[in-house]
RNA sequence: GCGGCCGUAGCUCAGUUGGUUAGAGCACCUGGUUGUGGUCCAGGGGGUCGGGGGUUCAAAUCCCCUCGGUCGCCCCA
């Protein structure tokens, strides 16, 4: 028994009378339904990963606090469920993010590794925000990344598999746009205005929230940051101009988005600049056309990431998609399977129900044959009611979008209903039931 | 973290100026006794009206707090 003081402190009583359990703020249960079109997102961000090349990876679902300090400033605690063990003195905090743990699993094995690093992870993301529609505390993300590879070819590359996804998921270039900035291409633009380095924080920073701004209010902004109308207007031009000329690294990436085939699904906008700090090139957010809903996924180029945490120089480029703005836009889209043709997705249907016509020897026979088919490797169900009413049955047969119904008549032999077509083969021997499913 | 709006069965909602045992549709469950699928018929379970406190003879209905959702701000990895 541990001492009277270290029992655990009565509950805070948090205004949850009536119901004391309930799922934590901005966090979600999945019930069956919820589950398969959860399941559905992850096996295409899977398959489409795979498919382009990329080896699935994971880390903790915690780590310690400094790896989100070191990166973002001690500001960002806010946002974090972190914790320390009762009686322990480390800090720790469940992940906002994957970036952070994959430099560092990189940097730890950064000599060993080929290049390029093509991974990719899906995974659940803790941020202790408050939630909005389409922005949860949990949330379930898809990152792939691309590392050692600092070529625009890599870029592209990257943008393709982010687009292989939303094209697998039903939508098409019409319905989203990929826009996308460059860093580095505006700094040059910076340059030329004669814009001091130390400031170009804050130049981002308006450029990103332009957009939200009055037009008077931006104009204010950049009066404080040193330039009149006249100059923000010159400089608002060169960056709508700046295309593919203006830049070499903008210049072959523009080529390699077309020789890879997605370049009607992109825009280059160099009013793109996200808000990490660790960004240094490209980078670029995924939007439904719509314009109602948040960012569907974003990423960027981080080429000095790996070696802030410790790794040698490793240039990289990468991207997140989240579960629950995609999910918004597929609902809103009609895009989301349901019924048979989402279990069909997840290779969750039931192939075949049985149904007993209550007969003695047909009810003896349900259970061992059920098994059979089990063992089989076949999805077998079976009601677990109490009525032999065969109309009934099949309804719930139906329900549970099994492929086949079987009636068992006898000891021996059964009925098999498609039940997609509502063929019917009659005795059908059950011992060779294996077969007549496998066939 | 700050402000606006919302909260009646699992879901969509009704509920008259506060007035008797809180309703409908869908869903769910059980029957309709030898048989064929989102139709029929008949029954049934389920709500301390998000929770707590207050005003009142009386509150789902008015007031306060709280929880949750949603929208905007901050932030957005």
């Amino acid at each position: 028994m541990p001492p009277e003081d270290q029992k655990f402190p009565e509950p805070t009583p948090s205004g949850r009378h009536g119901k004391p359990f309930q799922a934590p703020r901005g966090a979600r249960d999945f019930y069956p339904e919820d589950m398969a079109r959860r399941q559905y997102i992850f096996d295409a961000w899977r398959k489409t990963a795979l498919r382009h090349g990329f080896d699935e990876i994971d880390g903790p679902t915690f780590e310690h606090l400094d790896l989100y300090t070191v990166k973002s400033g001690e500001g960002i605690v806010n946002e974090l469920f972190s914790f320390r063990r009762a009686g322990g003195e480390t800090d720790f905090a469940l992940r906002p993010e994957f970036t952070p743990t994959l430099a560092r699993m990189v940097a730890a094995k950064a000599n060993s590794l080929p290049k390029p690093i093509k991974w990719f992870s899906v995974g659940n993301f803790f941020r202790a925000e408050r939630p909005q529609r389409g922005r949860l505390r949990e949330f379930s993300q898809w990152n792939v990344d691309i590392l050692g590879d600092e070529s625009a070819e890599a870029d592209a590359e990257l943008i393709a598999c982010c687009v292989g996804a939303l094209e697998g998921f039903g939508l098409s270039s019409d319905q989203i746009r990929l826009r996308i900035g460059h860093r580095a291409a505006v700094e040059s633009i910076f340059r030329r205005f004669e814009i001091a380095e130390s400031n170009y924080g804050e130049w981002f920073a308006l450029l990103d929230r332009k957009p939200k701004l009055e037009q008077a209010e931006y104009v204010n902004q950049a009066q404080r940051l040193g330039f009149d109308e006249k100059r923000m207007k010159e400089l608002d031009a060169a960056l709508d101009n700046a295309t593919a000329t203006t830049d070499d690294d903008l210049s072959s990436l523009a080529s390699q988005l077309e020789r890879t085939g997605v370049s009607a699904w992109t825009t280059i906008d160099l009013s793109i600049v996200r808000g990490l700090a660790y960004y240094t090139g490209m980078v670029f957010e995924v939007h439904e056309t719509g314009g109602k809903e948040r960012a569907i996924a974003g990423g960027g180029r981080y080429d000095n990431l790996v070696e802030l945490f410790g790794g040698p120089p490793t240039p990289a480029v990468g991207f997140a998609m989240g579960d629950v703005v995609l999910s918004l836009v597929l609902q809103d889209r009609g895009l989301m399977p349901e019924g048979a043709e989402l279990l069909d997705k997840i290779d969750a249907r039931p192939d075949i129900f049985l149904i007993s016509n209550g007969q003695e020897e047909s009810e003896a026979a349900l259970k061992p044959t059920v098994a059979e088919l089990r063992r089989a490797g076949l999805h077998a169900r079976h009601t677990h009611r109490t009525t032999r009413n065969v109309g009934k049955l099949l309804k719930e047969a139906s329900s549970c979008h099994a492929r086949y119904a079987v009636i068992i008549e006898n000891a021996a032999t059964c009925t098999l209903k498609n039940l997609e077509t509502g063929e019917e083969k009659k005795d059908v021997p059950l011992d060779g039931l294996v077969v007549e499913m496998q066939g």
